[in-house]
DNA sequence: TCGATTGACGTTAAATTAACATAGATATAT
DNA sequence: ATATATCTATGTTAATTTAACGTCAATCGA
């Protein structure tokens, strides 16, 4: 059997050479059924690659290099439990922790509670929900203009109000890695990252190893910037000594460990 | 014929009262055509009033029409939303709105959707979790340090915050009314209303009669500083009058029965 | 007033989805 | 090592949803 991934990323070349196709010449292209094309062109599309249109397909508005290079990998809850663990180890008692919109830095909150007293600053909405009702955390939310896509606080208004605090620890999360290169889709966010980066003394960035070596839009920051850099195992050893020769603090993380 | 707006304000309600409807039993209850049925929901869905949820549909959870619908239930109905409906005189689509932490600018909130598009400002959480499911309101939440005792952020990133931005109109509160001054508990919460009388074009006061004639620790600001100050009946003509006298423009709203 | 435009609605065929069932692969326990 | 459980991909089918088109009435502008 043709593993998923390798049947996506054929219908997603596909559907990209060719701009725009039928669903029912995809089922007859690859041979298996409409459901399963549905399936694979829903996840497709949900990664943003694709556009579904009620009968066909075709690729997203914005070019067919990128569109193609957006492919994204849902990241699965056990790596981000024990990215989140690990994390732990950068925050002690006391600290003012910052952390950014990520479902990976959201991940950490429960695991502060063994911490307290804190404070916490982000400007994730869903981690905000969890800080409203804690004793001994004090929480400072950003604020700026909402977004739905992130479900956060963005913007300059978020940007000007990062750059009044400091904290003692960041940790974050990017979207993709390619080199020693942390990349983010959308520029905005960006920029309240790297006003976050800035306001911290400290930085740790969590990024499973399905992120690497893919790129979004917009570089963010260069691996060696940050503090540690936590990552599932996945990694050749080659590409791990790579990157530890350019200086990037890496540390991979056992997922089993628990 | 019965006008499209109403029927969808029927279906709204029905789905409200009852959670949760199944498609077809819509069209038997309106008796019209199930295609029918799906255009009106789709665009309630759209508003983020309901969910779709293939063969039914549900509220939203936490939704703003839900709240709207608690809202038409309670006990000082009549009064809160005359005086709610009355703030409306203020605002037009397009406008910059803020909206301070009281639950009397809260009630506001359901009834901005008529004006829609809009840009809503605020440093209330209850308001926030109003707004963020909403299509054509642009919404930016003001940061800052999180306060149980008021469910809202203030402090001093805040009133930077708020510094930055300019609004056409601010709705707001205060605790209490002694002489032609409003009171409020906390200094700090003191600071952030300040501010945003500061960066708003029009400031519209929403105080209900039994504030009137009491204090709190806090000066807030002169009524004179309003360009409205909306109340409900109570009041003596003397006081209405005496008031007046003083330059502020004060309007008594009555709370008609429907 | 007339024609054009718009919005609401119904009908129908086609497309999509949810739900269930199956098989292979992988992990876990005995 | 073997059996059991879990997970994922897939197919099948029925129900649901959608797009497209046509009709009708109300509104608008010349």
């Amino acid at each position: 059997m043709i593993k998923a991934d390798e049947r996506r990323e054929e219908i997603a070349e596909y559907v990209i050479k060719l701009g725009q196709v039928r669903i029912d010449d995809l089922v007859e292209h690859f041979g298996v059924s409409r459901m399963t094309i549905h399936r694979h062109i829903d996840r497709l599309a949900q990664q943003g690659v694709l556009r579904k249109l009620h009968g066909a397909v075709t690729v997203q508005p914005s070019g067919l290099y990128e569109s193609a290079f957006r492919y994204r990998v849902t990241v699965n809850r056990a790596e981000k439990d024990a990215l989140a663990r690990a994390a732990l180890d950068y925050v002690e008692a006391g600290h003012v922790v910052m952390l950014d919109d990520s479902s990976t830095a959201n991940a950490v909150v429960p695991l502060l509670l063994d911490l307290k007293p804190l404070t916490v600053i982000t400007n994730s909405v869903p981690t905000a929900a969890l800080l409203t009702n804690v004793d001994e955390i004090d929480f400072i939310c950003l604020g700026g203009q909402y977004h739905a896509t992130y479900n956060a606080y963005i913007g300059i208004v978020c940007e000007n109000a990062v750059a009044q605090l400091r904290a003692n620890v960041l940790i974050c999360s990017a979207s993709a890695i390619a080199g020693t290169t942390a990349f983010i889709q959308d520029q905005n966010v960006v920029r309240v990252k790297q006003a976050m980066m800035a306001a911290s003394a400290r930085r740790i960035l969590l990024v499973d190893h399905a992120k690497f070596d893919r790129i979004a839009l917009h570089a963010f920051e260069d691996l060696t910037s940050f503090d540690a850099v936590l990552t599932t195992e996945g990694l050749g050893d080659a590409q791990v000594q790579s990157l530890e020769r350019a200086g990037v603090r890496l540390r991979v993380i056992k997922t089993t460990a628990q």
